[in-house]
DNA sequence: CACTTTCATTCACATTTGTGAAGAAATGAA
DNA sequence: TTCATTTCTTCACAAATGTGAATGAAAGTG
């Protein structure tokens, strides 16, 4: 069965119909390491559902420098939003994306485009919930975000980053993570190191 | 008309129906200053459209900080989200909210209620529109503040202030506006001189 | 009006975080 | 393996932000 189906029956009960109907606007694509699945600027007109390899979603302010929004793969770790190689802002409405995605390596995936999820939504009434637990979770995810980011120092962002996806850590490189919880490389070195030895 | 069904109006075309069916679910609440709208921990069961008076909505954080979330008025300045009181992510999902929203002046509010809500949307499809734009809004303001807290330093988050909705410092103390930029309100008041004196 | 309370500002100093440079460690390529 | 490249850590110092106390301005109350 296909690999995206099954996540979704976890959420939602599908018919044979709803099962059919949606596996026949899936399809897999595959990307390279270091390729952009998503660029900044663009609209992003497809749900990627990551099947294997690992990418990251960032933004590049006006001076350049890049920040880390999110981390994607696909394994035992992986939270709900991890699975998805998206920008929901830009895909919901279909607007510039402010992100972009960026394959760290090759990246198998399946793709669900704008206009294939318009079709079955309106077919389907059960898979209506689809976009809308998506939509949600997308909310609570930046939601905490922002939450954290507004009352928490770097320290705290770390700790809760141990406490919450310590598996980040193994998986991406130290320089993402900290451009993930927004202090610089060196500094989050120094608060592994303060935090190791108390 | 009813203040809030205008304001609905400028988004989703209504039809006398809908315009009455939409009239009969709401009602009039009124709030002294001080009074707690929505209460961190309980479930935010109505959406309260500001018809007069100011608020502010907040988290407190284990240590007993309050951190402002955002403002809430009616009046020429006012962007889309300032106009409602509700913590959406509660609101949408009927889970406990983060956020209180305290009066700071006495309040005059048109509230709709979930269960009224859900009601309307299975009557009419086009009112189906208002959950959708509200809660695409309040995902838009909510990206844009995590953006804002994860790239940038108070100096910019409070130029960003000023260049987004400066009318916020005539309206609201600058303790209030402080706790709304994460910063100290000491550290405020530094930022403020050194940008007015260069 | 005088009195009290709240808020904004300022200052000195502490703490946190950023920055550039250097070297150590890890990783990848030949 | 060896060599080159990348990443991580460490350090010294700089810059940003927090903190507590003091002051004065503003607002509210009698």
């Amino acid at each position: 069965m296909n690999q995206f189906v099954k996540f979704i029956s976890q959420f939602i009960s599908l018919s044979n119909e709803d099962t059919i109907a949606l596996e026949n606007v899936l399809s897999n694509k595959s990307y390279k390491a270091g390729d952009k699945i998503v660029q900044q600027g663009n609209i992003c007109n497809s749900i990627l559902f990551t099947v294997s390899g690992k990418a990251r979603s960032y933004f590049v302010n006006h001076e350049g420098q890049e920040f880390t929004w999110n981390f994607h793969f696909n394994d035992a770790d992986s939270k709900f939003e991890n699975y998805f190689l998206v920008d929901y802002h830009s895909f919901l409405r279909q607007t510039p994306s402010h992100l972009t995605i960026e394959a760290l390596e090759d990246i198998e995936a399946i793709t669900l485009s704008y206009t294939n999820i318009q079709k079955i939504v309106s077919k389907s009434i059960n898979l209506e919930k689809v976009a809308s637990i998506m939509s949600a979770t997308a909310y609570q995810n930046v939601h905490k975000r922002a939450f954290t980011l507004l009352t928490s120092n770097a320290k705290e962002r770390y700790l809760q980053l141990l406490k919450d996806e310590p598996y980040l850590l193994n998986k991406f490189q130290h320089y993402l993570i900290a451009s993930y919880l927004g202090v610089a490389p060196q500094s989050l070195s120094r608060l592994r190191k303060e935090i190791s030895k108390p």
